[in-house]
Order: C-alpha cells, then structure tokens, then sequence
DNA sequence: TTGAGATTGAGAACAAATCTCAATCGTGGC
DNA sequence: GCCACGATTGAGATTTGTTCTCAATCTCAA
C-alpha cells in the first residue's frame, strides 16, 4: 500500500554549485568541495537532496535536532524526506563538516563544524540553551587517562548539565 | 483486550526483611535501611515488588541495562514486571543508591553506588567493556568552568570511548 | 545517450521508555 | 486483627527517535 506518486517533478534547481564542470554563476563555497570530494572519492551520488540537505546545515548556525530541521525544511518548501535527512547526516560527519552531539537526553543533536573545533557541552535543564566549552587541560586529562590505561580513545562526550544563569 | 488473570498468587515470600516490627531471621542490610527509611520519608509503600528489585540489584557487582536486568530475574523465577523495574530503578536513584549513566548510547545502564563515589566511563566499542576512572582534576576544572559562566551544575556525563588494549 | 547501480520517499518496523487502568496490595488507624 | 483507601502492579498500549524496505527514480561514467 505505498503511493505511487513520486517526486512530484518541477523545478531542477540545480543552481550550478554542482554541475560537474559548468560555469558557475555562484562561486562554490569550501564545504561545498569539500562534500563533492567527500562523495566523488566515495563513488556517491551528488544528488539535489544531498546538497539541499548541506546547504540548509551551513544556513543553521546552531544545534539542532533532525526532527527541527526537516519541519524548517518543509516550511521553506524545501522537498526532502527524513530519511534522507538521516541518511545524509551521517555522512556530512565523514567527511567532518558536522558533528553528532549524542547527548544524554534522548535526541541526539547535531552542529556544522567547519573549521571549527572539538567542544564540549553545558546543557540547561530549564531553557535547553547549549553553550559550548573547550578546556585544554580536561582534554590533556583525558589523554592521560587514555594512556595509562592503553585504552585508545576515539572520541568522548563531556555533557554538563544544570541551570544556566538565566534560569537560576 | 486485558488479560485478568494477575500476580499468580503464591510464596510471599517475606524473608522478615522488611517486617515492620517482627524479628529479623536476617538482619536488615545498609541499602535496605537506607531504602525503607527513605519509602517512609516519601509516603511510598515497601512492597515486595521494590524490595526483590533492591536486592537483585545489591547482587549485581557491574553495570547493567534494565532489560538484561529483568531477563536475569525472570531467570531465577522471581516475577517482577519490567514496568516495575523502571519505576524502581529512578527511586533507587533518588536515595543514592543506585547511578544512572546515560551512555551516548541508546541504552542507559546503572550500577549501584552503595558508599562508592563518583567516576566518569571508559567503554570499549569492541567488546563493551566498561571501565571506570575517576579524575579530581577533571572535576575541579569542570566546577571552575561552571562557575566562570554561572553555570549551576547538576550532573555530567563524561564518556570516553575507543577500544580497550585487549581489543587494540 | 544510456544502463548499472545509487538514491529517494513513504510508511513499516524497531526498540527503549513511558503510560494506562483495572485488579491488587500495604499500611495507619481502629 | 481488620478495614479502608491510597499506592502499586502488570500486561499491553503508546510514544518517540531512528532505521529499514523496496519500487520508482535519479546520477554519472563510459
Ligand atoms: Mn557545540
Ligand atoms: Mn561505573
Ligand atoms: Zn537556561
Ligand atoms: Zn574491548
């Protein structure tokens, strides 16, 4: 029992940020390439919904969750299923353009990270602001603790969560 | 649609554990002290539901997920339902004796924390190793980042995660 | 231009956690 | 000890975030 109707067709859009080797009336920016390499080296598709999906991130100068992002998405018109959303999120992670916050909360959320650095979260429990933190030390910690267990870490999650100074 | 048979009756059971004021065959432990002392304080009953559910977590020296947790009680015969384990465990909590640590994962898991401190994870993404270490250091350069932003801290998770030298 | 293979969308499937509510239990007051 | 009444329970339903399914559709190298 699944709709047969697809795509409903129209506009290509397709911009030029992407056409293989046209002219470009719109310089293509740096995670542009940067995802197009990611792709190409991977023998993926650049498809329209993927570069959608990248430039609707890179227009978002925050966190956010998947399901927030695809309701913006839909109101702006923007055609494009969750499932692709979650499908290409992922791999905007692989090639280091976005970072997946797991948090301890039941969503995970995301933020764009170009040319950004690792950081690390304070949540509030009231307002669900995020602020963001980085600490040398915390991280130079870590490592030692790493060592001298020979536990080769991958990644971490440091999540402080409490009340901001707003809603003290 | 309800099924209407309930608690297929049986063994009570009540080992004198929790007696209000009868002999003690066993004597009462810390957690049990600790737990009834705090049910009575709340208003809150001591069934034997709670009391199977404290005990079996008192058994269980690592950490554990509630659906592993309840499978193994089912195991041994003893019949509490999983919804009884998840509003158990969240009171066990409240009263200290019990730690949730909400993995980056999807699964929460707990230990309990009977007169143990506070300690952040290591978890190996090979094997599923948890390791535990604690870091005054880190601690204290996290309570000085909350206070340099007004920030009151509640919790935090600080999760490592990697593979663990058995699994490098 | 074209076809093999990748991708998409809508909804189904999953899984953890929470909720529902009738049947049952625990406890303080008698 | 017995009672009454509020608290608790269990089985299943529900919620919710995420992943899967697969026919229709698109992409791109040749
Ligand atoms: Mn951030
Ligand atoms: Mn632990
Ligand atoms: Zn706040
Ligand atoms: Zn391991």
């Amino acid at each position: 029992m699944r709709k047969t109707k697809r795509r409903e067709g129209g506009k290509t859009d397709n911009r030029g940020t992407a056409g293989p080797s046209s002219r470009r009336p719109v310089p293509e920016t740096d995670y542009e390439a940067v995802f197009r390499d990611f792709l190409q080296a991977r023998g993926l598709k650049l498809t329209r919904e993927r570069m959608v999906i990248l430039e609707e991130v890179f227009k978002h100068d925050d966190h956010f969750d998947i399901d927030e992002f695809h309701m913006k998405m839909r109101k702006k018109g923007l055609k494009v299923s969750r499932a692709s959303i979650y499908r290409t999120l992922p791999l905007l992670q692989e090639c280091g353009l976005v970072d997946e916050v797991k948090t301890t909360e039941r969503q995970a959320f995301y933020e764009h990270i170009h040319g950004r650095r690792h950081h690390d979260h304070l949540v509030c429990l009231s307002c669900g602001k995020v602020m963001e933190f980085y600490s040398p030390a915390i991280e130079r910690l870590q490592e030692e603790i790493c060592r001298r267990r020979r536990f080769k870490s991958l990644r971490h999650v440091l999540e402080i969560q409490g009340h901001c100074k707003d809603c003290a």
